[in-house]
DNA sequence: AAGCGGTTCAACCGCCAATGA
DNA sequence: ATCATTGGCGGTTGAACCGCT
């Protein structure tokens, strides 16, 4: 009954490692890269299983790991992310440099779930517990399940993409914008533009960060990808609050365009054209300031400012010097209102 | 100081998906 | 197309540690 051993186990030592033992795989690994696992503990001198070294490396040997305490910032991080994702470790860790799954997996397991159960949140749904959500935590209750759905769909895919990412994938969209003020994209499958090559970082999901985010320093029209986000809902947990990007260039916001604004997501990587997909599908507006992507899609008219004026937003004023942007977030709210309120939310949480 | 229960975290296990023959 | 192998993931375990009585 049951599987058969993933290796022959026979005389290997389990446990512990001791210094020795560290060494061992350390100086092997210096001088040969982690190559094949099954093979190594031989060649290594160890009487352990690959699976075993493998763990060992990834988690405690690799010379860019960061041991010790989670700050205030990387536990936000996880809740987050957990959130969303549930207990899918290593999509988290791909977020939190220099982190292990294990680590993070361990530290929730410890930490973090026993934190919000005493904050009288379920640490399995991310909710208020039962009593008395008030209209506002129930909106941001239902919009979270929006996002995690939205999530979901991405993280779908992102699976694609990668099993894709080996061919020149043809672009089946080219986008129109609807001059009538709509706001509506359509988007057509008449051209074949290779996609460049996927990104070797880990992509980001930062939809999280859209979902709770006002503007805490005001975005230039085609400068978005410089924005940092934080915390706007009173009803959230203080831990559940920023992050921070700023790498320019490469990343593209999907906003849903109408009477009130929405923020659905936010990719580091605009190239995730499954996403786009789905916008055409849900009749969304959408805007990159990835120059080749804005080409792959064939149009590049849909840049703002055109395409915030045609979504009702002409009116706010971007400058750069304080918050002066708009109450967006989880709840689909109107485009002001509550900025101070949300400056000092912020400013008393972190 | 000893005993005991709770907590932490390194490590293991089984499953699954990707890969290559 | 199929199958064996491999790497990676999430769940779980258990020894070590901690703090209280």
């Amino acid at each position: 009954m049951g599987r058969s051993p993933c290796c022959e186990k026979v005389g290997l030592k389990k446990g512990p490692w001791t210094p020795e033992e560290d060494h061992k795989l350390l100086a092997y690994i210096e001088q040969y890269g982690p190559g094949s696992w099954r093979a190594l503990p031989a060649q290594a001198g160890l009487q352990r299983c690959g699976k075993s070294c493998r763990f060992r490396w990834k988690n405690y040997l690799r010379p860019d790991i960061k041991r010790g305490k989670f700050g205030l910032q990387e536990e936000q991080t996880i809740i987050q992310l957990h959130a969303l994702l549930g207990n899918r470790w290593s999509v988290i860790a791909a977020h939190l440099p220099k982190r292990t799954d294990n680590e993070i997996k361990n530290h929730w397991n410890t930490h973090l779930k026993k934190k919000l159960t005493k904050m009288g949140i379920d640490p399995v749904t991310h909710k208020q517990k039962s009593h008395a959500l008030s209209p506002n935590q129930l909106k941001d209750a239902a919009n979270l399940n929006h996002m995690a759905q939205w999530e979901g769909a991405r993280l779908e895919a992102e699976a694609r993409l990668i099993r894709e990412s080996k061919l020149q994938v043809p672009n089946p969209f080219q986008t129109q914008f609807d001059a009538l003020g709509s706001a509506q994209l359509v988007y057509e499958a008449t051209t074949t533009v290779p996609l460049p090559p996927l990104p070797l970082q880990p992509l980001c999901l930062d939809v999280l960060t859209a979902s709770h985010g006002s503007w805490l320093k005001a975005p230039k029209y085609n400068d978005f990808a410089t924005c940092t986000f934080a915390a706007t809902s009173s009803s959230l947990d203080p831990l559940t609050s920023a992050l921070d990007f700023s790498k320019k260039g490469e990343a593209c916001m999907i906003m849903k365009a109408g009477a009130d604004l929405e923020i659905i997501n936010y990719f580091q990587d605009p190239k995730e054209r499954m996403e786009i997909e789905l916008l055409q599908l849900q009749g969304l507006g959408y805007f990159t300031d990835h120059d080749d992507y804005s080409m792959a899609i064939g149009n590049e008219n849909i840049l703002l400012p055109n395409f915030m004026e045609a979504a009702g937003l002409g009116d706010i004023s971007f400058d750069n010097s304080n918050i002066t942007g708009g109450n967006s977030g989880i709840v689909a709210g109107t485009c002001c209102g509550n900025l101070e309120e949300n400056k000092n939310y912020w400013n008393s949480i972190s």
